[in-house]
DNA sequence: TCCTTTTGTGAGTGATTACTCACTTATCAT
DNA sequence: ATGATAAGTGAGTAATCACTCACAAAAGGA
């Protein structure tokens, strides 16, 4: 895991964030143990071992453990929900030109699975871990109810009054958009990620069959 | 928690299984904690205190731990998946009347999700833990490649024989099937267990939506 | 009743846990 | 160069962990 990644990653306000290495090695060990085994089974001393650190050396930059899963949740789960509908993307849509809902979908999907690829760990730690940790679950619930669903909610609507989308319940509606596609990214990176995976056609059946679905 | 329950719900081969109420209590209060706060935070103690029991009777039953957990998540997963097309369902569609896919869906559907109302607990656990423990990653494949999976690709080929699925590889169609009935129980009973559910108009549209995307 | 087997007990064990702290080393502005 | 601040160290600590074992109580068959 690249430092520079990192640095990208956990910077979630404008300011920059320096690194040391160890620091980088002992955020990068900690994201690949607390995937591999979960939060509660990784020892800290396992962490510092694996980043080639003292043991002290975690808890000088991280008060407790659990600083430590936050500073990894927290900005992947910013990551993960804001840039969902960010700029280039409904707006370019919406005021410029109008390629019809499948090209919406197509660029909502790949993008995701994008970033899905590129954070897997993170993916994995955030699924395992929020349900137990009240501050994941609530940087979730914010970011998702503030950031996301407001603006798939007014994309829906906006489908809706153009009288292209079936009369059903926002919430409804947004759920069986997101169910397969969640289903096909933890699939494809979680579940069977060695499989051998034609990408391209899984996602047009994926934006044909939730189409299918939602449309008048 | 009912040790009768228990006993029905443990209940794996034809045996009977005998518990004694210590034994039943174990099990329950396992269950419990381990939907709380995930296997491995929970400490042994703390399940033979809320069990009312002493420490060492747990590993008078289960020679460690780890048992204890496969002794709830390995019936609790058999249950969930073997009786998916059980009996009275597939076979009475197919070889009786056929009353349609929708028919077949909804059957489908409030079998599941009854069963999942009826095993929250040991369904959070089996969703937490399935990733860390190849054990239970095994049990699930095993009962879902061996007992689930075949018969619903047996049913959607039937179904695309007849000309009434359109084109789709069986394990993308079945996926497509499976991600929003999966998505509406973990909402329903894991995510927002506590809003108020109109679930059969919830159901009805689960199918429709389900149905238009899989349809010819 | 007596004997055997099963079930239950709780103090005890060594290993491991998250975390501390007095200390050394590196960084950097002046 | 010098002093101040930050980064890094690793032996040490109390608490907790899963698990053991010698023993007691209960159950069950004869």
């Amino acid at each position: 895991m690249q430092e520079s990644y990192l640095r990208e990653l956990l910077k979630v306000d404008e300011q920059e964030i320096r690194l040391t290495e160890k620091q980088a090695n002992i955020l990068a060990a900690a994201i690949e143990i607390f995937a591999e085994k979960g939060y509660a089974a990784t020892a800290t001393s396992e962490i510092a071992k694996r980043a080639g650190v003292a043991e002290g050396t975690i808890f000088r930059h991280y008060p407790a453990k659990k600083d430590l899963l936050l500073a990894i949740v927290k900005p992947g789960v910013l990551k993960l929900a804001v840039p969902v509908f960010a700029s280039n993307m409904v707006e370019n849509i919406f005021n410029r030109e109008f390629h019809g809902i499948d090209e919406l979908l197509r660029t909502f999907i790949y993008n995701r699975l994008d970033f899905a690829r590129q954070n897997v760990a993170i993916l994995r730690i955030v699924l395992q871990e929020f349900a137990f940790h009240p501050e994941i679950k609530m940087i979730i619930e914010e970011s998702f109810l503030e950031q996301v669903y407001p603006r798939i909610k007014q994309t829906v609507i906006g489908f809706q009054e153009a009288g292209l989308l079936k009369e059903m319940p926002i919430k409804t509606m947004v759920r069986c958009i997101v169910s397969p596609i969640l289903g096909f990214i933890v699939t494809r990176f979680l579940l069977n990620p060695d499989a051998e995976w034609d990408e391209a056609q899984e996602v047009e059946h994926l934006i044909d069959f939730i189409l299918k679905g939602i449309e008048a």
